[in-house]
DNA sequence: CCTTGTTAGAACTAATATGGTTACAACAGG
DNA sequence: CCTGTTGTAACCATATTAGTTCTAACAAGG
């Protein structure tokens, strides 16, 4: 299977680097995460819509909107990472209906896929950016 | 971000209809999924190299290799869905190492991911291919 | 032996998502 | 006005996916 795409871990790296310095423009963050320019401007104009950032154009430099303690990686997750029908697992779509199998397998599915990625995103929702920062900031200290 | 394979869903179509059905062959299974035969073949493939079903080839029909309470869905995940490095969280790869954050990011990001991961997968181990088959016949009994 | 129905799999295609890149417009402050 | 920045469209190379066509191998019945 296909890896989910990297711009959530893209996006909370976003977020810790304006969390921990003051108003970074895009090239610097394009510079930490080591990518295009543009590939930062793509993902900070979800988290812009998201509403947990604030960037000033012309002048430059960003800020969250947000306390880092009440954003989960789930928050970040929905900004940058959305599904169609916001169900992460892919399903065959046009099952024989003539079969019993075939005409009732999608439904049982579907709620197990369901439960299963509740439990993901519950997780996710355990995690905060704050958290994040902290760890960088203390694996940091010994040095 | 892009759907899971349907993979998944399809497995677990095939090993629900060998578990109902007497050794049916890669054409009735196609049937039932309403796809093409390779694409079953393809999928089964991977079931045989997991050890979950056994095919006869030549004369056609296949069995389960497992009681399908020993099952899970877990099982079926990790024999069709195979994801590089086993993460299904993609992560840009090459964060500088010049910033702090850069530097440390990746590690704890990755610490979360996983722990996300693992909660979905021990979710995903908690059903059975016998639960969805029985579902199924429960659901097809009122007709 | 040979016909038939099946599994096995290589090779190819169209559609799609992705990260990256270039180019240019809009904007704000000195 | 000049400069550095954000905003965005357009395009590209790559990879995954489901699907398709085609051919070979195989096993059983006649």
């Amino acid at each position: 299977m296909k890896q989910m795409s990297s711009r959530l871990s893209m996006a909370v790296h976003i977020l810790c680097l304006i969390g921990t310095m003051p108003a970074p423009t895009g090239d610097v963050i394009a510079g930490s995460v080591n990518t295009n320019p543009v590939v930062i401007r793509r993902i900070m104009r979800m988290l812009k819509q998201a509403g947990l950032i604030q960037v000033r154009p012309g002048v430059g430099g960003s800020k969250l909107l947000r306390d880092p303690d009440r954003i989960t990686l789930l928050d970040v997750y929905h900004a940058v990472d959305i599904v169609e029908g916001n169900s992460m697992f892919g399903m065959h779509e046009h099952p024989n209906p003539a079969c019993p199998v075939g005409r009732m397998i999608a439904g049982a599915m579907r709620r197990e896929f369901d439960e299963a990625q509740r439990a993901m995103e519950q997780r996710l929702s355990q995690t905060t950016i704050r958290r994040l920062m902290d760890q960088v900031g203390r694996e940091r200290a010994p040095s």
